[in-house]
DNA sequence: TGATGTGAATAGTTTCACAGCC
DNA sequence: GGCTGTGAAACTATTCACATCA
């Protein structure tokens, strides 16, 4: 996972930075007369903790799928195994978000869905833009505008000009150099960064000069932002390793069973053989 | 982020499942005759936290990214520096691993660099099957062999029968059917899903039949699979949408300064002229 | 003197278990 | 009877702060 922010404080394995939020009281109840304007419908959603938010998501697509089976009402229980997690967490989870499900019935599908977007601010369409047509930016263009609701890839960016005007799924590739004018023009919110390592971070800039306000990025550098804008980073390489810690630890603790007694609960299946141990100089080199 | 395990219990955002590991007294010192064939070089190696886990892959690539400049020395700032986070908790991520620096003087980079590969299980290659060549297959078969260290990818499965023979980056794509035996003949240990949804499950079977022990999931699917295998979830629309909900927290504080007095101990930091008050709609345009 | 390594304090997350309501 | 919503407990992770040592 891998957190990734401006400087210090970090949350889970990946995570934007900064907590915010004032704990004390909750800044619902202020009634003051500029309170016209806003339609009083989202007021708190503060607070609500990061792994949540994340899981949120998870549970709108379970619910979705849902939708489509023409299910209108799901138990906690029903959702949580739809989503991997278990019954406890998503009834917290929700509770985050509101209370609106029926006790001894559980969650209308509809409702929920539409809660849950509108905590993670879906009702708004967010403006997406990619940035680095390889394989990967090809895949990402092509996403089908983004899964699910209000992702519209609106920019593509490349460096090689044999590559600018051609559209690709279905929108034209700009060139590197037009980040800055063409993301605030077509009101970007959103900059997919997947392009090498080297140009990411003057990419970066650029969105950010251009008013991009979030940042995924797939190039495996820890970028530098400004405060206000949130970097989220998805990295092969460490997921890759990650899942090697835990096959060494798996083996490991087979080895281990050179102890133990008959059955110790472990991994029954699996078994195959393990071969030996490489070791080497080993040398970085970074692709995309 | 979104965790993503067999069925109940979980870590932090993404995490695979259990937590195993006996907790009384370290494995270590087991002194019987069978110790032999170990070198005992890796033993303990466990309790390691999940979080900790993921960030020992960043600081491995900050520590190649310095010893390839021949830095062969960083401090702990230096290094949280480089990886993003903060000194006290690189500090204390190494320290799962052992006493390898040297106090008033930093780390040494190569032998850091060992003890990390040693404990994320990099000393042995894992070979890697991706599953699915459409753009993101090709994206992935292209990565250079996996970036770094030993992640060779040593086979690609596709439904498509055009694709079937054709080579892709050095590798013939292999049919879907043949995943059980093309993957235990080659010994892979980690499998990549890159398909759609509808088929993930099956290839997933498919390769923990094959005797594949990770699985890393690009499908918006949650998988079953026994629990000896490790599953990790890449997510792109899960990623968009926790950025989509930090826009529209950020967008609603600000709106929330229709209170406030003038300083209410908001983001102070940032510094520099800084856009200074925000409009009714609010709109976050930085200029350059 | 300067930086590591780590116990203790704090913060965040998950699980338990049960009151409350349908 | 069944299921939600939620305090409180348990667990995990991060940060602090300082003893320790080259």
């Amino acid at each position: 996972m891998t957190a990734q922010g401006a400087d210090v404080p970090e949350g889970d394995g990946q995570t934007t930075a900064r907590t915010a939020a004032s704990p004390g009281a909750s800044n619902g109840a202020d009634a003051n007369g500029t309170s016209i304007a806003v339609p009083a419908a989202r007021e708190r959603a503060r607070s609500i903790p990061e792994a949540a938010v994340a899981r949120l998501a998870v549970y709108l697509r379970a619910l979705s799928a849902l939708a489509e089976q023409d299910i209108t009402t799901v138990s906690s229980e029903e959702l949580a195994t739809a989503a991997g997690v278990n019954s406890a967490k998503l009834r917290k989870d929700l509770s985050y978000i509101g209370s609106y499900g029926t006790r001894g019935v559980g969650y209308e599908v509809e409702v929920l869905i539409g809660q849950i977007e509108r905590t993670l601010g879906l009702t708004r369409k967010h403006s997406v833009a990619v940035v680095g047509i390889g394989n990967l930016g090809h895949a990402l263009a092509n996403y089908g505008g983004f899964p699910g609701r209000g992702f519209p890839v609106s920019a593509l960016f490349d460096l090689d000009d044999d590559l600018v005007g051609v559209p690709v799924g279905g929108i034209p590739v700009s060139h590197i150099d037009d980040i800055v004018e063409v993301c605030s023009e077509r009101e970007v919110t959103i900059g997919v960064i997947a392009t090498p390592t080297q140009g990411a971070q003057e990419v970066c800039d650029r969105l950010v000069a251009g008013g991009v306000m979030c940042i995924l990025n797939f190039a495996p550098i820890v970028l530098q932002v400004p405060e206000h804008v949130e970097v989220r980073k998805v990295d092969l390489a460490v997921e890759m390793q990650i899942l090697s810690f835990h096959v060494a630890r798996r083996q490991q603790e087979a080895a281990n069973a050179v102890d133990g007694a008959a059955s110790d609960g472990g991994p029954p299946g699996g078994g195959a053989g393990l071969p030996g141990e490489i070791d080497s100089a080993n040398r970085m080199v970074e692709r995309l």
